[in-house]
DNA sequence: AACTCAGTCAACCGCTGTACA
DNA sequence: CTGTACAGCGGTTGACTGAGT
């Protein structure tokens, strides 16, 4: 496709911004807003393509930039995130409010990334490089290693759900969902896994139970307990509770098997309420991406991962890990 | 004081995805 | 369907700065 090069014209200015272009943007973004870059920057009377325009908004003039050194808990969300997500520094930036990517990917390119190597630990797979650390610390790697695996697939597959939900029939759920979701090509792009898309992961599950479900007249605020099980040698182990031998539990096992995350799903009671799930779910992913990871079970363990208590197991893992790095300094 | 070098970070570059005519 | 414009992303660059020699 037809793409203009950036600034053009070749007489346009480059480098630093002055104070006074400064001014001037923000003057012009105050009283107007900003809508089309590059009639702006023609409107203000820059020297400056719009692309230049933006991005000095966007990661400096923004009055809801936070500068100055990060937080440790800053830090610890950018190696949480950064192990779940690789490079996508946008992804990251929705969890660490006030920061811009640019300022995020510079923090990890300048002090994280190199906090990481220094303690043996490899920046860009999480995983550690040699036998720097010791067999309790190098456990907690390979948990964090795993997780961040098996998280990064549910997160894809999570988001492939919401996409597909969006795109179907409407039901009270859907609509609830279509409610909350933010027009983001952000979004879309952040969260969608590259085609062809796999078989569906947990919350297809939840989707073939919401049918279930739905179907059923006592549906409202339906809670399942210990739905299914694993046991400890990693195979995974439908097991019932009290729901007969449904369709819907073999197509649960078949997904389950289909993907082998038994091991990764050591919850012992999954507890969802399906209505407030596919509400919680749409915050998580398009509105609250505001929350600062560490404030929140919703980034991992959306669902899959059950009650508070695993939560906090698999928060302790996170932790653990990030800890070696913060005493590294 | 002069020079070198490494660290930092704002800004640039090239690209993709989306909307629209 | 095609081309254009634009927003936004991630990688890279280069100016600046401070520490070390």
């Amino acid at each position: 496709m037809g793409r203009s090069p950036y600034c053009e014209n070749s007489g346009l200015k480059k480098g630093p911004w002055t104070p006074e272009e400064d001014q001037k943007l923000l003057a012009y973004i105050e009283e107007y807003g900003h809508g089309s870059w590059r009639a702006l920057s023609a409107k203000t009377g820059l020297q400056r393509c719009g692309k230049s325009c933006r991005l000095r908004w966007t990661n400096y003039l923004r009055p809801d930039i936070k500068r100055g050194n990060f937080s440790l808990q800053e830090e610890q969300t950018i190696i949480k995130l950064h192990a779940l997500l690789g490079n996508r520094w946008s992804a990251i930036r929705a969890h660490l409010p006030k920061r811009t990517d640019n300022e995020i990917k510079n923090h990890w390119n300048t002090h994280l990334k190199k906090r990481l190597t220094k303690m043996g630990i490899d920046p860009m797979t999480h995983k550690p490089k040699s036998h720097a650390l010791c067999p309790s610390q190098l456990k907690d790697a390979a948990n964090l290693s795993h997780m961040a695996q098996w998280e990064n697939a549910r997160l894809e597959a999570e988001a492939r759900l919401v996409r597909k939900s969006k795109l179907h029939v409407s039901t009270p759920f859907q609509t609830q969902l279509g409610s909350s979701v933010a027009p983001s090509r952000l979004v879309n792009k952040d969260l969608a896994p590259p085609p062809p898309p796999p078989p569906p992961l947990c919350l297809d599950v939840l989707t073939a139970w919401q049918g279930s479900f739905t179907n059923s007249t006592s549906m409202p605020s339906l809670q399942y307990n210990n739905g299914f099980a694993c046991d400890e040698t990693m195979g995974m182990r439908v097991e019932d509770h009290g729901f007969g031998k449904s369709n819907k539990f073999s197509e649960l096992k078949e997904i389950i098997d289909a993907y082998n995350i038994g091991e990764a799903l050591k919850a012992e009671n999954v507890n969802v309420l399906l209505p407030n799930f596919m509400e919680d779910l749409s915050d998580v992913l398009f509105e609250n991406s505001n929350e600062p990871y560490g404030n929140s079970n919703n980034v991992v363990g959306i669902s899959c991962y059950g009650d508070f208590e695993e939560n906090n197991k698999i928060d302790s893992h996170w932790n653990n890990m990030v800890n070696l790095v913060n005493c590294s300094k």
